[in-house]
DNA sequence: TATACTTTGTGACAAAAGTAACAAACGTTG
DNA sequence: CAACGTTTGTTACTTTTGTCACAAAGTATA
């Protein structure tokens, strides 16, 4: 069973993208949104989009739509993305920096709190308001101040050790960037964004494609 | 129908792991690398590994395994990872910056080869090795050199005038980073990543867990 | 060679996800 | 208010994906 207190993964996937449009549609002070439109929007037919809310028990009106401002609010709760949720990211490099610096997740309730990394040349350095502190304040930081998310964006072969870490400041949730896999309990969830193995399947798509059109003899 | 030639979505995306364990296998002259290992590593049942296996037609060896450095070969092309694949990326902000400046996706046979913006203070700046060009320049380069592929790394207002000029320029797959939907001809892919999406939906996990670990009172 | 292990490939089965269809609900228009 | 178009929630169905189990194929050992 691959549910999620209810849900369908792929269902909750799907919620933020709907969650998403909603925002800008009760910016532009349109009132009702159509399981057509959320479905354009998020390239999904709109049966799809109803089958997913009626997993929420928040109701459209027939003939109408979903309320704009009380669907989005109602995601808002259920993804918890009012509540906040405090961060540390640990290897300050080109992609820690980034996620760092982006504002976006903070719209999410995401709080990146404080910054790790093991080269001393970084340690002291501030990034985006935040100083870049040594390994070993880690698990005592996290632990006191009840970390829920670790952010990993070290090479491959320091992940581990790092998750370990995690771990053991009693972080409950980590968010690997590095492209391997990390070994932790069970009541720790990872959930790992591995952009070299999706270049790799696409990769294979974009053979495929230039074999495909590029002999149009057939 | 999902499949890709063949192999369903799911299996294509679960092949890069596979190698990279074939890789990291071969480095350590590991000849035979069984079902098991290769499942163990890559967070999925053995007998998940065999099916998708059984989808490329390579065989391994009862009671041995699979021969690594065959097997890794293969996926390589299959993949097409020894295929030079070559990318412009356009919006070269913190996200742009740390994929361009990335070496991994080098083993994978992606070449950046050429950087856009439209922010005058950064055209004319160099990125590892290579210069910022201006937007106008786009179109006839990717038509010019027969680009096969197009990141994009801009705010998501401007990701769609981005992918429109992808596609003036001939080109065919699309990777994007922005949190917006692109709208493109049929015989164009895109994938897109959409990290804000993923934290969102982790967002909700976050607080299901604590509040089923949080109230210990049931 | 016989026997005791491993490990593969596959076909049958189970679970999950996606699609389509439609009655019921709603608004609008004349 | 009746007729018509729109959109929902849900059910039934199809397709896709994942799991299991086991015969067959291989190795190792005596
Ligand atoms: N940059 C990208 O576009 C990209 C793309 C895909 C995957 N990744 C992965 O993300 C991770 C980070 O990539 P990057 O490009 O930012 O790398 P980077 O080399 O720029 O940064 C890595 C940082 O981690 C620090 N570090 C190394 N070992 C550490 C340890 N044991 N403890 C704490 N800090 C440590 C380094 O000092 C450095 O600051 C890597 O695993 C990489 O494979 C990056
Ligand atoms: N940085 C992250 O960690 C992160 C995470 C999730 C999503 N994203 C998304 O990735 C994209 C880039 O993020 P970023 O943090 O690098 O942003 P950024 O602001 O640092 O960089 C954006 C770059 O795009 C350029 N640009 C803007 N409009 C352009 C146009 N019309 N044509 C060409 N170039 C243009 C800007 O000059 C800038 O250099 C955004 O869509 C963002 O939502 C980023």
């Amino acid at each position: 069973m691959s549910e999620t207190y209810g849900i369908p993964r792929p269902s909750l996937r799907r919620l933020p993208i709907y969650y998403r449009h909603l925002i800008e549609m009760a910016e532009r002070q349109v009132p009702y949104v159509s399981s057509k439109d959320l479905g354009q929007n998020a390239g999904v037919p709109a049966s799809q989009v109803r089958k997913d809310l009626s997993y929420l028990h928040e109701y459209g009106r027939p003939g109408v739509g979903y309320d704009t401002k009380a669907l989005a609010g109602y995601l808002e709760e259920f993804l918890g993305l009012a509540n906040d949720k405090e961060a540390i990211l640990v290897g300050v490099g080109n992609l820690g920096r980034a996620l760092t610096l982006y504002p976006g997740f903070a719209q999410y309730g995401l709080q990146i709190i404080a910054l790790f990394d093991i080269d001393p040349a970084k340690i002291g350095q501030t990034v985006g308001d935040r100083e870049v502190l040594p390994m070993f304040k880690l698990v005592d930081l996290a632990r006191r101040l009840k970390v829920q998310m670790g952010i990993i964006t070290v090479p491959p072969h320091a992940a581990q050790e790092v998750a370990s870490a995690m771990v053991s400041g009693g972080i409950k949730v980590i968010w690997n960037f590095a492209p391997c896999k990390l070994t932790v309990p069970a009541e720790v969830l990872v959930k790992s964004e591995d952009l070299a193995a999706e270049l790799a399947a696409l990769s294979h798509h974009i053979m495929r494609r230039s074999q495909v059109l590029a002999p149009a003899t057939e």
